[in-house]
DNA sequence: GACCTGATTTGTAATCCTTACAAAAAAATT
DNA sequence: AATTTTTTTGTAAGGATTACAAATCAGGTC
C-alpha cells in the first residue's frame, strides 16, 4: 500500500463515522460549511463552487477548469486543491473514473451510477442499499466509509452509433 | 475521453452481451478457453493461470510478479499482458483499486467487494444484485457489460490498530 | 530434428492523471 | 502600512499502466 491510502486513513481517523445519508448542498450550504472550517472564501473557490453546486451532471477537474479558465485564469493546481477540501469535507463525491478522469458528484445519497464507457456520461439511478453499511459492520465488523456503485455498460445514445 | 475507452468500447463490440452470471473458472477452463482462441501456451501464461486460478483474495500484477519472478523471471510487461487477455476473455474480473494498484479476482458472479483502504484487504460479500442488467436495460436502454460494487471502508483487524 | 513464421516476451520509454513543492500573490490581522 | 497566514500558481515529480520495437519462443512443416 502506498502513500495514497494513509492520507485517505488520516481523513477516516478524523472523520470516524459511518456512511452518512445526505441530500445534495446548496451554494450557499457549502460556502457557510468552509466558513465555519476556516477556509477563506476566495474568487476561485466561489467560482468553483458556483460552478458545481446543484448539477446534476458529473463534471471533471478538466471541464470545470475549460469553463472556468477564460474568465477567471484560474489554475488546474486550484482545481484539484478545491476539489480536495469539498471532497474531505463531505460537501461532494468523487468518483473515481478507471477509463478516464476522475468525477466528482453533488449528489450524496447512496445511489446507483451507470457509466457509459463510450462517451463517459454517468446517469443516477437511485435504489436502496442492498446491504446497509449498518449490517456490515454488525456482521464483518467492517466500517464502510464510502461507497461505490456502477454498471458499466453503454449508453442508448453510443449504441446507435 | 481518451484512447483507453476506446479499447474498452472495441471489446464491447466484440463481445456484446449483457453481463454474464458465471461462476469461478478452473485452471484447466481457463486454459482450454485460451487454448481455443488461438493463444499459445506459453511458460509464462501457465505460471500465472497456475497461480492465479481458484485464489479467493485479490492479487495484484505487482504481487504476482514478486511470486513468480524468482522461479520463472517473468517480466512485469508480461504479467499485464497475459492478465490484460485473461480479463478481455472474462475469465477473471479486474478490480480497479483507486488507493493503489488493480487487483484480480477470479470470482465472476455479481458480489460486493468490502475494500479497507488501509490494508487494501478486499472481502467478498455474496448478495442480489438490486437492480438487475435487464431491468436497466428495459428503463433505460442502458447495456450493462460490467459492474462494480464497492463499499470501502477500514476492516476489522485495521481498525484495532 | 532443423527450419520457418508469426506470436509472445521483454526492457524501456512514454503516457496519463493527480499530487507535491516552493515561490508569488492575496487575505486577514496587528 | 507592515506582518502573518493562507491560498494560488506553474512546474516537477509520482505511480500505475500501456506502447513499442527488438529479441525470443512455440508450434507447424519439411
Amino acid at each position: 500500500m502506498a502513500e495514497k491510502s494513509k492520507d485517505i486513513y488520516q481523513v477516516y481517523k478524523k472523520v470516524k463515522k459511518i456512511l452518512p445519508i445526505q441530500n445534495r448542498k446548496t451554494k450557499n450550504q457549502m460556502l457557510a460549511a468552509l466558513k465555519q472550517a476556516g477556509f477563506r472564501l476566495t474568487q476561485q473557490r466561489l467560482s468553483i463552487i458556483d460552478f458545481i453546486a446543484g448539477r446534476g451532471d458529473h463534471p471533471s477537474a478538466r471541464q470545470i477548469l475549460n469553463e472556468l479558465k477564460a474568465d477567471t485564469g484560474i489554475s488546474f493546481a486550484t482545481i484539484y486543491n478545491t476539489l480536495k477540501t469539498l471532497v474531505d469535507m463531505e460537501l461532494i463525491k468523487e468518483i473515481d473514473f478507471e477509463h478516464g478522469e476522475n468525477r466528482y458528484d453533488t449528489n450524496l445519497i447512496p445511489h446507483l451510477n451507470l457509466v457509459c464507457i463510450k462517451c463517459g456520461k454517468i446517469q443516477d439511478i437511485n435504489f436502496k442499499l442492498p446491504i446497509s453499511p449498518e449490517e456490515i459492520k454488525a456482521k464483518n465488523n467492517f466500517t464502510t466509509t464510502n461507497y461505490r456503485l456502477e454498471y458499466m455498460g453503454v449508453c442508448a445514445q453510443c449504441d446507435h452509433k
